[in-house]
DNA sequence: ACGCTAATTCGAGACTTCTGGAAATTCCAT
DNA sequence: ATGGAATTTCCAGAAGTCTCGAATTAGCGT
């Protein structure tokens, strides 16, 4: 993963609307949740609401699937995994770091 | 960690600039860099570096140390494992994603 | 084809970020 | 105190984000 790539999905997760909207999505599991559906959830207008999810679909965060009318919403996991991969490679928390990041010290 | 705090972090981190600065200091280790050493090796200028800092330092996931007249500035290892805790405790990374995000329900 | 529902795009205003030069500050050495 | 090096703050402009009502498109059922 390169740096640019992650940098957009952080910044993506970085506003405090788009990450409850994705941790909701992370909630709803595999069966996933349509637009109008999480837009009762959050109680958020329909088109605020159709830019952050474009957002993190953009991003790879989020995929959607057309089920009739409705469009399903799911968070892509692999899209997650591959950014922690990169927090915890390049920027250490797996203790390989410089500094081997002190997991034994929990509080 | 709440969910506000994630936003901000995650946001610090969503800047290619910011997270190119945030690695350069993992990569320095322990012993940390300081500010001009950083602005060498990423040819920034010092009032672009320093406002970018300041914004990882308000985050708390940069520290720093005065050491005469030079700062020191290190990543806060503990910072970015909390915030990857969050991310895969809420948003699932372990490979039982769905099922595990089920645990405690909110919103 | 028509109407209906679901969702996106358009448009626009308020606000924030990003950038970097210039001025100010901090802190040590002399 | 004075000088000098390291870093921050001030300022301001360009660019981008966030928000959301209104208009629009997409797709199904009849």
């Amino acid at each position: 993963m390169k740096l640019e790539k992650a940098a957009l999905q952080l910044e993506a997760l970085g506003n405090p609307t788009r990450l409850q909207l994705y941790r909701t999505l992370v909630r709803a599991g595999d069966e996933g949740l349509p637009v109008g559906r999480i837009q009762d959830k959050l109680d958020i207008p329909a088109s605020t609401l159709s830019h952050h999810l474009k957002r993190l679909v953009d991003t790879g965060l989020v995929s959607q699937e057309r089920q009739a009318t409705t469009l399903i919403c799911r968070a892509h996991y692999p899209a997650m995994q591959s950014l922690i991969g990169y927090l915890a490679d390049e920027c250490c928390a797996d203790g390989s770091c410089p500094p081997v990041a002190r997991k034994a010290e929990l509080t």
